[in-house]
DNA sequence: CCATAAAGATACAATTATAGTAACATATTG
DNA sequence: CAATATGTTACTATAATTGTATCTTTATGG
């Protein structure tokens, strides 16, 4: 399972940033294959040398971006701190994904039928969950989380945060998807915290 | 010069807006007429009832936000207010103004070639000018701007504004373009300000 | 209730944009 | 120099988009 660390040529990385950076911005139907050439400053022809197609380099950034994000997530749990700080920057970690992952590229992604895209996020998305309940059985086995509380509430509370930051009741009521997320994490987190004075 | 105020079917407002609102995310060069017509909820026949092609839209959406700067700018100075609200609330506009003159938008008008659009805009920004020009000319008479201050000069500040504004170097240091209008206005405007404590 | 106008649905031809490839030229690098 | 990566150009096939014609449905007002 360890992906091994290939050297990836600089036309390589060019590309798959370039194209993060436009999937980013318009989504991946509005965006053409030139364009991300243009941005990465290479020729169409370097372009199909890397890649297949425009999805495969979708599916590729969208497995940077999921790759940091366990790479970020393991390193803020695993790390010598209170559970308080971990929280805490789990929430911030959160926060910064959601600028990665905009709302235009998850549409895209989502809206895709042939590829599998779908799955290759929606199974990402369920090893972090399995992660995040170890992590937090673990938690509340130290005393860091109610011992009344059921964790798979909890996961059921951070799952159904994903489908709230696409829910327009939602999001309308915040200036942005990202105040939206800040505000549900911390209900989460916060409000599962024992040592609330309450 | 009155414009006259026609009554607007539903349709064409409808399509004025959802345009408006796809042109700011998009520019205009990403967006079909027929986004523009599933956003409108109309049919494709309906639009080109109501306009010639898209770039005829675009124009009107243009002239759209021209009319409504136009106005909120004569209500802010002619309001009976002290210069120092007024400019307060004109740098409020300005950056309110960004928010509907998006950079993808002005980029596509700006790169329009066979369209009038860039003139128009160009005159509009003329015109803005020109009554901020006689505008600050009176409070200058009035003792609300340093006399020996030529106001040309902040006509010129003022217009070079605009360029710094789409001026890499400049937005990469802010996080939006918004973010640096305030900035940008706020030194021409207070740094301008008699009442300086200097 | 009917006549008329306005909007929708659908299918369509013409045009344009985009994807992807081939063949050859040019750098880059050890 | 050899080998490899990249660039340029031109091209085809395909898909998307535009804009229109025709017919149907829905509003609306006398």
């Amino acid at each position: 399972m360890g992906a091994s660390k290939e050297k990836r040529s600089k036309s390589y990385v060019a590309i798959l940033n370039a194209a993060h950076a436009l999937f980013w911005k318009y989504g991946i139907g509005k965006v053409t294959v030139e364009e991300i050439c243009k941005k990465a400053e290479i020729s169409k022809m370097t372009f199909y040398r890397n890649f297949e197609n425009k999805n495969h380099v979708a599916r590729n950034v969208l497995v940077q971006i999921m790759e940091k994000g366990v790479l970020d997530y393991r390193r803020i749990m695993d790390a010598d701190l209170p559970f308080n700080e971990k929280i805490h920057r789990l929430v911030q970690m959160e926060h910064d994904n959601n600028e990665n992952l905009s709302e235009e590229f998850l549409r895209d992604i989502y809206g895709a039928t042939e590829t599998g895209l779908k799955n290759t996020l929606e199974e990402w998305q369920k090893t972090m969950m399995q992660a995040l309940h170890d992590d937090l059985s673990k938690a509340q086995k130290k005393g860091e989380i109610r011992k009344d509380l059921k964790i798979d509430f909890v996961i059921y509370m951070i799952n159904s945060l994903n489908e709230k930051l696409l829910d327009k009741r939602l999001t309308s009521m915040y200036g942005s998807t990202q105040e939206l997320a800040v505000e549900l994490t911390n209900f989460i987190f916060y409000g599962v915290m024992p040592n609330d004075k309450k």
